[in-house]
DNA sequence: TTCGTCATGTAATGGGTTACATGATTAC
DNA sequence: GTAATCATGTAACCCATTACATGACGAA
């Protein structure tokens, strides 16, 4: 019944956060925007649904406009479920972002969770940031002492798969460096939160990011 | 009936060709020496060895050596249960070696597969390595283009979680064409395969690698 | 008119983990 | 003697996919 995934409720929030969509819309930007890491598909999606609006946090709006005619006379298309953010999903999320621990740096939910930060607070980035290298760094100790004992037995496919592995890890190392040391040097910038955690501490100032190209962010108007 | 999974029987063959082992033992090459990738838990692992043990591809072997002696006289330790290849079972390996198909490439798959490249006859290597770049380079075309379509609209964070997604498969590309280009110097060395597929192509001598040049640190102690 | 896309949903199935149950052996 | 590791297994659950069912619209 519950269907509780974490990781695409979180996300399903997070997109209904910055503007109502139906299901197949917010399919569509969980696999382009957002995606790279995992595409959901409808089975999972809708019923997902439901239950985020079960619990309040989600209300769907099938009828059209404040006028009252149904969306299927506006549009001529099939009756659209539109999700809208409800104050109590709006709270739930904002709660979920606060959250830094374990969860939030594993390998499934790590990716969501940098997506949205654009939403979270600085030293929650922080703590996610550093949980991760930390993951990272203890997951590449393993790999080079298992390697240390075992490499004489293994052939050079497998060697070079390792290897190859052990690449990857130590690149998204320097990556998270990367992004770390820009982070910090943002909070130099400005004077950090005192030590109130204000309740509107969303629309956290993107403090810092590697200078790659930013671009704007131009208001999300639909 | 049960657990067909897949991946992990092909392991689990691929392991026990080169040994016969108990099902503790074999976890942990799983996890080390394959893995990186998937951790199996017993509850994968040994519904999986039973039902291959019904398939007639591997058989127990409680009891101990050809004297007759109870494994458990010999070391002391609980009955361990060691897995042996059967030449059903072998053959049965063999043939899933020979498959070239499109899930030998998709990600799941292609690690277990390369890890095993050893035991892969030369052509079959040659596609599914060529296969996973195709793959790898479609996706690479669609997150362009995702990525073209919406880059106005996304934020900093956004923006850079996908390119970082993108290097990393353009990364992934680069090995896969080293290590290609590697395997076809190998194949003009000496020219096998004159038309027919000998059918005893297994053993199939490991014709290139990338030498440990070019990048490659050999080493990584520091 | 047929095909591609939009749009929503459900039932069966798959593939895997977690927690539990059990117990022997080794190292301290 | 007690903790860690070796060693095997099961049942309950979880998350997600696949295949299916339905149907409307726009364009060729």
């Amino acid at each position: 019944m519950s269907r509780r995934s974490g990781i695409l409720e979180f996300a399903v929030l997070g997109l209904l956060r910055e503007s109502p969509m139906h299901g197949y819309e917010l399919r569509k930007r969980l696999n382009t925007s957002l995606g790279v890491f995992r595409a959901f598909s409808y089975g999972t999606l809708y019923p997902c649904l439901k239950a985020l609006v079960a619990h309040g946090w989600l209300v769907e709006e099938t009828g059209g406009g404040p006028d009252g005619v149904p969306a299927t006379a506006l549009t001529g298309r099939r009756a659209k479920i539109v999700y809208r953010l409800t104050p109590a999903g709006k709270e739930h999320f904002e709660e979920l972002l606060s959250h830094s621990g374990p969860e939030a740096w594993e390998d499934e939910h790590f990716g969501v969770r940098f997506a949205f930060f654009g939403q979270t607070s600085r030293d929650v980035r922080m703590r996610v940031l550093e949980g991760r290298r930390s993951r990272l760094e203890e997951r590449l100790e393993k790999m080079r002492t298992s390697l240390a004992r075992t490499r004489e037995r293994l052939d050079d496919y497998t060697l070079e798969l390792q290897r190859h592995g052990m690449e990857s890890v130590e690149r998204e190392v320097r990556w998270l460096n990367e992004l770390i040391e820009s982070e910090r040097a943002g909070r130099d910038q400005r004077a950090p939160e005192p030590t109130a955690q204000g309740e509107n501490d969303q629309s956290a100032d993107t403090g810092g990011l590697p200078r790659h190209r930013g671009g704007s962010r131009p208001d999300p108007s639909e």
